[in-house]
DNA sequence: GGTTACATGTAACTAGTTACATGATTAG
DNA sequence: CTAATCATGTAACTAGTTACATGTAACC
């Protein structure tokens, strides 16, 4: 998850250590934001096996952070660090210990896009940073992805679905959280149909019969079907 | 947060590592369910700090698991695991390698109640598994539990209405999935609020003063919100 | 000239995983 | 008898954490 997470960010641009940690921070919540005691080693981690590669050359000179180009939910969380940034433009000698600015390597970024298709990972935590970074995709990919998501969903709502009958009152708190836990993945079901037909709307026309994924296909994009596998009566 | 899952499931009834097992799964999902790599050493160190013991005794005998008085979501899936447990009653000799029975000792009953209890760890992954506990709460202390993490949610709801504002579109997954975000949030806020108004209905009428949950629209930066405890006016 | 924020790193620990090893019990 | 399932455990690994160590640069 984290090594997604840096290549994603650094996919969209250059930046040191300290930088990117703030921007996981924002991408992920303050709440589970990494640590640099992981983020470092990932770093050097990622170096040696060469999907990133420091850059180093511009060490402070025109603000390597924060450049405004990317698309972070945390864009303007950068306002925050755009004071700085202002050294002497040490182009050369950079001190024992000056920033390490990281960039991605086209083996990162072929990397990147492996991780963000590989199917056979479903963690709930890294699908939104998938998510997140799906821009690096394309369409066709993109909505393998979405569709992947989906199915893994509607095998949840299943299995839900064949637990409530019966059986007595259990606790109340039991009830109330398999409820709720219910609520939740109808609502991201229906926001992945979301994600799923304006995708489908904005590629075009020409392939509706596309590659893979949705063999299951409980009734794809349409809001008013639920995820009903069985038993048209 | 598997201390807690065990010692919750041991609360309820003896069982061996194995059926406690298919309980965790039941409870937090087949996805994941914890493995017998983590959960024996867990028995063991629970054993060692005296929070567990092990019953031994009934190797076998009288349905050591599964005696229906429980209360876990996945009490029917005891169901399918009903049949076995018919030998032959082997009262004395447990072999080399039986089944070992575990039960929750009182220091274990203390420390499951300090662990529900407990307001400094608001971790997402185990809020879910403290309520599916909270029965062992006295009323009081369950309100505690709803209100502080619906406090944490709030906060979070608040974070969320701070960064949206202004911005350029920023990229369109990303938009998506904060809205998904504040969805989520609302939601689970206003379940929050169906739990704690279903509380204090139940635990009678002596304090409704209290803080609870009258803005389902998040809107609490009034500082007269927050959680009181105390505080009858 | 001291505090705060920036910046990078290491060591020890936490909490889990997978893969492996072993053996008992039950069903066909 | 043999395969599947039940049952317990260990070893090596993964992916992160906190605490510590160190130093630079900016702010007032």
């Amino acid at each position: 998850m984290l090594d997604l997470a840096i290549l994603g960010l650094l996919a969209e641009h250059d930046l040191h250590g300290y930088e990117l940690r703030k921007r996981l921070g924002d991408l992920l919540g303050p709440r589970s934001a990494i640590s640099f005691g992981s983020l470092y080693p990932a770093l050097n981690r990622l170096e040696k096996a060469g999907l990133v590669k420091a850059v180093t050359s511009l060490p402070a000179s025109r603000r390597p952070a924060a450049p405004m180009s990317g698309s972070l939910v945390g864009e303007l969380a950068a306002f925050r660090a755009d004071r700085a940034r202002r050294q002497p433009a040490t182009g050369g000698g950079r001190g024992s210990r000056g920033k390490k600015v990281y960039g991605i390597t086209d083996a990162g970024r072929q990397r990147l896009v492996q991780m963000l298709s590989d199917p056979d990972v479903s963690d709930d935590r890294d699908f939104p940073v998938r998510v997140a970074f799906c821009h690096n995709l394309s369409p066709a990919e993109r909505l393998d992805l979405f569709r992947g998501r989906r199915d893994e969903l509607v095998r949840r709502a299943e299995q839900h679905r064949a637990s409530p009958p019966s059986e007595d009152p259990v606790n109340t708190y039991l009830r109330s959280l398999l409820e709720r836990d219910t609520a939740a993945i109808e609502a991201d079901l229906a926001w992945l149909d979301g994600l799923i037909s304006a995708e489908s709307a904005a590629s075009g026309r020409q392939n509706i019969s596309t590659t893979s994924s949705t063999p299951v296909d409980t009734r794809t994009p349409d809001p008013s079907g639920r995820t009903d596998p069985e038993d048209p009566a």
